[in-house]
DNA sequence: GACCAGGTGCCAG
DNA sequence: CTGGCACATGGT
């Protein structure tokens, strides 16, 4: 539990956050519900978060180590306007007031994104504790161990992952994990290059592709341009137009669309579609009601038409 | 049971 | 270049 934390409570005053939304967001999986906040790891330390208002109560941690991680210094206004002239992105982004893409440590978000292909967000959270639990350095003070280093799952076994429920995911977190373990593939090298040159590299990696690597981009090296197209942002980037386009055309499109923060408004739209407030065409039916009305055919595509 | 999930890689035409 | 398919697992 978080109280072993024994260290006393700091407290941060912040502006335009929301602790639940972004941690709940589909960002990073680990941090658990506990005392009224969240207890997690931020790398190898262990946290303990609280909000209150503007208020944030912290165990384990510097303030500054954690408006890094949470991004607190972000311009969210700025990132509002950039799209003002798009209305359902506005009010998405309206409607997540305190959303902010975090800064995620790379190793840790390159693993957890390998997993994420075909899989739900809950579902991911339990592959990332799994291995938490199996492979990673248990920290004093919370109940959530640390994401088990490279070399650490570089030498398991396919078999062994498995075990950790990741499916055919395995096999690609066991290379990935054994190149970079190896030195042969530096999550570090990335940071001085250009997002496309990042995502090159990237995708060179077993079981990473384009939007696994938009992901990673966004999530942990703060290319806050990249958009990841995954099945919801396919069908909100699809239905504002009328013909079909590949995932890398909709990627392009986007970018277009959403201005030079793309990737943030993403998340925005990402989390009100996935959270059943945008009305999207044909996803299993999660607007609550008709069980077998099949004669409302309700606009089909078109959420948006400027 | 069918269907779906923050896709990727590979192979045929 | 495009379309189709296998790949594992867990929840509705």
């Amino acid at each position: 539990m978080s109280k072993t934390i024994a260290v006393p409570e700091g407290t941060l005053v912040c502006a335009e956050f929301n602790l639940r939304m972004t941690l709940e967001s589909g960002q990073t999986f680990h941090w658990t519900e506990s005392e009224g906040g969240y207890t997690g790891c931020i790398g190898k330390t262990a946290v303990f978060v609280r909000q209150e208002g503007d208020l944030l109560h912290y165990r384990g941690i510097t303030p500054e180590e954690l408006s890094h991680y949470f991004a607190l210094d972000h311009d969210l206004e700025a990132i509002r306007a950039s799209c003002a002239g798009h209305a359902v992105s506005h009010e998405s982004a309206l409607a997540c007031r305190g959303l902010r893409i975090m800064r995620q440590p790379h190793w840790e978000c390159i693993a957890t994104f390998i997993l994420s292909p075909m899989k739900q967000v809950a579902h991911i959270r339990q592959m990332s504790l799994a291995l938490r639990e199996a492979y990673g350095r248990k920290l004093r003070g919370t109940s959530v161990p640390a994401f088990p280093d490279p070399k650490a799952l570089a030498e398991t076994s396919e078999r062994d992952l498995r075990l950790c429920g990741l499916g055919f995911r395995a096999k690609s977190l066991l290379s990935t994990a054994r190149l970079v373990a190896s030195g042969e593939f530096d999550p570090e090298s990335l940071i001085t290059l250009s997002t496309e040159m990042a995502r090159k590299e990237l995708c060179t990696l077993p079981g990473i592709g384009r939007k696994v690597a938009n992901c990673i981009l966004l999530f942990s090296y703060e290319r806050l341009e990249a958009v990841p197209v995954d099945v919801w942002i396919a069908r909100i980037l699809g239905s504002f137009r009328s013909r079909k386009a590949t995932p890398e055309q909709l990627e392009r499109y986007g970018g277009k669309l959403l201005g030079p923060y793309a990737g943030y408004i993403q998340q925005y739209l990402f989390h009100r579609a996935r959270t059943g407030k945008l009305d999207l065409p044909q996803k299993h039916g999660r607007a609550g009601a008709h069980r077998h009305s099949r004669s409302t055919p309700r606009s089909r595509g078109k959420i948006l038409e400027s």
